[in-house]
DNA sequence: CGCATAGGACGAACAGTGTTCGTGACGAAC
DNA sequence: GTTCGTCACGAACACTGTTCGTCCTATGCG
C-alpha cells in the first residue's frame, strides 16, 4: 500500500495522492484503505518515513565527519526529489518515524565525531533538517515548473523579475542580479549546508 | 480584501482562508472575488506580500550589520507568526511581491555592508528567507497543537517520542534527550541564523 | 458437512474545496 | 426613456477526506 502511494507519488506528484488514486492503484476502493492506515496525514507520513529509508549512510568517522555529513544531506536532498513533494510532509510536522530517527541519529553521530558540543549538535540536526526538506521543496517546484512552462529553469523567470524591478527603490537587487540567479540548486544546497557547518566549528 | 483574508488568517489560521470564507467575510459570494483576483493562490500571494510589508526595517550601516541582520529576521519570524500559516506561501514558491523584494534588499545590503562578497550575500539571503519561513512553519505547527492538545509545549511530545526509542539502536540521540528538547523556538531559530552568519564570516 | 459469526471490502453519502457559467440587476450614457 | 455594459452572484461541476451501513466471504465451531 506503502507502495502504492509511492508509485503515484514519483509518476504524478504528492498532491496526486488522494485516497481514491491509492485506493484505484490497488483496484478497490477509498473506503477499504481506513483500515490499514488512520487517514490520508498517516499515509503521508508512512511515505515520508519509506522515502527516507532508501537513503544508506555509513558509521560516523572522526577522520572524515565533515564529508560524511555532506554526503548525507545531499542523499537525502536526492531521496526527496526523487519523489516530488514528499518533502513537504516534513515541514509540516517534525517526523518521528524510524528510518528519520535512524537519519537524525546518524546526523547527531557525525556532529558528535567532529566535536561539535552536544548543545549546539543537537540544534543543528534540526537546522539541517530543515534546509534539506526547504531545499527539496523547492527544487520540486522548480521541477514542477520546468515541466509544465518553456522555460527550462526558474532562473530565468527569477531574472525577469529582478530585471523590472526599479533600481533606485533596490539598489542592491539590481546591482546583483548575475549573483542573484547565478548557480543551480544543488550548489546553493552545498552553500547553504558548508556555510552553516562553517558556523558551527566558529 | 486582503484585509478581510488577513483579519481570516489571524483568527482561524491560513486553511481557513477559503474563497467563500473571505466573501462571506465581505458580505458577498465566492465568484465575486474572481473580479478583483485570479484566484485563490494569487490571494495568498497577496496576504504573504502585505504580512512582510509590517515589518519595518532601518538603511543597512556598516557599524551595526549584525545586529540589524538579526532584527531583521527576528522581526519578520514575528510577523509571519502574528498571521499563522502565511509562511508556507513562501515555500511554495519563491516570493516576487514588492514587499518581500523591498526585505531582501535590505538583507542584502545588510550583508553587503557586513563585507560579504556579492555572490555570497546574494546566496545568503536565499537562505534566511528559508530559515525564516521554515521556523514560523515550525512554531506555527507548535501553536497549532498547544492549543488544541494538552501539553503546552510540543517539547513534551518530542521528549516521549525519544525516551521510547531503543537505545542500542539510536545511542547519539537517546544519550542526549535533554539537548534535543532543550530551548524554545526562539532561541533555535537565533541559534541557526547565528552560526549561519558566522560561516559567512569563515 | 452445515451453519453462524466475525471481519474486511466498498458503494453511497456528507460536508467541504476551487473555479466557471449564465443570469440578473443596477447605473450611466445617449 | 431606452439601451448598453459592467459588475454581482446563485447554482453547478468536479474534486477532496472521511464515515456509515450493507454485503460478501471465509474461517472456526458444533
Amino acid at each position: 500500500m506503502v507502495e502504492a502511494g509511492l508509485a503515484v507519488v514519483r509518476r504524478e506528484g504528492l498532491d496526486a495522492v488522494t485516497m481514491r488514486r491509492v485506493a484505484k492503484e490497488l483496484d478497490t476502493g477509498a473506503a477499504s484503505l481506513y483500515v490499514y492506515v488512520g487517514g490520508r496525514d498517516e499515509l503521508l507520513r508512512l511515505l515520508f518515513d519509506e522515502v527516507v529509508g532508501t537513503v544508506r549512510f555509513e558509521e560516523p568517522d572522526p577522520a572524515r565527519w565533515r564529508e560524511q555529513l555532506r554526503d548525507l544531506c545531499v542523499a537525502l536532498l536526492e531521496a526527496l526529489e526523487a519523489y516530488p513533494g514528499v518533502a513537504r510532509v516534513a515541514l509540516a510536522e517534525i517526523p518521528t518515524g524510524p528510518n528519520a530517527m535512524a537519519c537524525a541519529e546518524a546526523l547527531m553521530g557525525m556532529l558528535l565525531a567532529g566535536g561539535v558540543d552536544p548543545r549546539r549538535a543537537a540544534w543543528a540536526v534540526d537546522v539541517l533538517g530543515l534546509l534539506v526538506a526547504a531545499n527539496a521543496v523547492e527544487t520540486v517546484h522548480e521541477q514542477a515548473r520546468a515541466a509544465k512552462g518553456a522555460t527550462p529553469f526558474d532562473q530565468a523567470a527569477m531574472r525577469r523579475v529582478l530585471e523590472e524591478l526599479p533600481a533606485d527603490r533596490y539598489p542592491s537587487l539590481t546591482c546583483h542580479v548575475d549573483e542573484l540567479t547565478a548557480g543551480d540548486t544543488r550548489e546553493r544546497f552545498l552553500f547553504a549546508v558548508d556555510t552553516f557547518v562553517d558556523g558551527l566549528l566558529r
